[in-house]
DNA sequence: AAACATTTGTCCGTATGTATA
DNA sequence: ATATACATACGGACAAATGTT
């Protein structure tokens, strides 16, 4: 009988790596506030290792904007300001805009067809009034695309950017914001200018697509 | 007779922040090389401080894309590719016409006035064939306009890719690009671009006016 | 105004894990 | 394959700095 290959833990993950993720999701989920003020030696105790990891890790998230460090005093939740949504969707915007012109230069037959599937899940669960996994296949689409635009750079800004966007969605509104079937014709229109490899129609339809969460926003009492 | 007052160091710096700066210096400039592997404790000894600061400073740098630390090994000096200079530039050039875009919306006459001058000054710095002084007034000219956008992300990001740029410079070129009289002409339509609050002329420009420098780039042999 | 208390910043020792002989 | 050497990851203690009573 074959023994099988044990695939438990493929990364060793360090002390310091596993501060960074509770933290994020402690933040993100606003299980610590905008403004809390952030004790290493509590923290370290909570998650029962020392105050080493738990200050790399925060130092790791003042760099991507989640906490804020103020030298010999104390560190902090960083606060979340209204209108820095927009923002961050101007950024986010421009950004896959960028990846959707060099993507419809470089993609294949097999990548337009992960984009197609990508997108019938997405409106299945739409149909199904599936909120979360439509958001997440939603995610997935977009991500694929700057994944495929091959520049690393854009791809670790777009991550930080969802990051906060996550945020955002989790703190100001309790619930997440609808998505519609036109959404999902959006992105069959996107597919379309990418298999074409029209960058600029690409470029512009990824604009408005992503302007639309915004605009649902902006609509809000 | 009045006291001066004293400008000495208005920031207190901590040993993490002199190491930080300081191992920013040496990669950028290529004392340390690309795929250099880095001993925390040698750097420690040079730097004058212990390990921890330096080991602070190497995970910052890390997330910057300057080392890379493969845990449990080592901690390397990230290696550069040459195709990579295309795409920091396809970044820089997306987040530099977004900014302009929302520059034109929010410029104010004096803040035109600032661009003129810095213009100015980057013109009589070509004209004097003094190369460094022009590449500064350059970068201030750029990153005014970033700075008006008045977005904290687009901000950030410009930063890191501007340093990758200048590592690239360092490290591949001895010696800089030279700049043309041609850019600072670019600059002043920018200028007008935006003085009409035309985001889409300013946005076009700018993307033109980046592209130069890669182009000299690819020139070479 | 001065000493206290709390928290951050730094140092260094130790252990765990990786590469080499 | 085992053992040795070495570098990294973590822990705990000390020192410096800030705000407070």
């Amino acid at each position: 009988m074959p023994i099988p290959t044990n695939y438990e833990t493929p990364v060793r993950t360090s002390a310091k790596d596993r501060a960074l993720s509770q933290l994020q999701k402690w933040i993100i989920d606003g299980t610590l506030q905008p403004d809390e003020k952030l004790n290493d030696a509590e923290l370290a105790a909570a998650l029962g290792v020392s105050r080493t990891p738990v200050r790399e890790a925060l130092q790791l998230l003042e760099v991507q904007g989640l906490v804020q460090m103020y030298p010999g005093k104390d560190t902090r939740v960083t606060t979340i300001d209204k209108e820095m949504i927009g923002k961050l969707y101007a950024t986010l915007g421009a950004l896959h805009a960028l990846a959707a012109e060099t993507a419809a230069q470089l993609i294949e037959p097999g990548q337009i067809e992960q984009l197609r599937e990508l997108n019938a899940a997405f409106a299945r669960a739409i149909k199904a009034k599936d909120i979360y996994q439509a958001l997440e296949y939603d995610e997935e689409f977009h991500n694929l695309i700057v994944e495929l635009s091959d520049n690393p750079y854009t791809v670790s800004f777009c991550s930080s950017l969802q990051m906060h966007i996550r945020r955002f969605k989790f703190v100001f509104l309790k619930q997440p914001l609808g998505q519609t079937m036109a959404a999902a014709e959006e992105h069959e229109q996107i597919i379309d200018a990418l298999e074409k490899r029209d960058a600029q129609a690409a470029s512009r339809l990824i604009k408005q697509n992503l302007s639309r969460p915004l605009e649902e926003y902006n609509k809000l009492p």
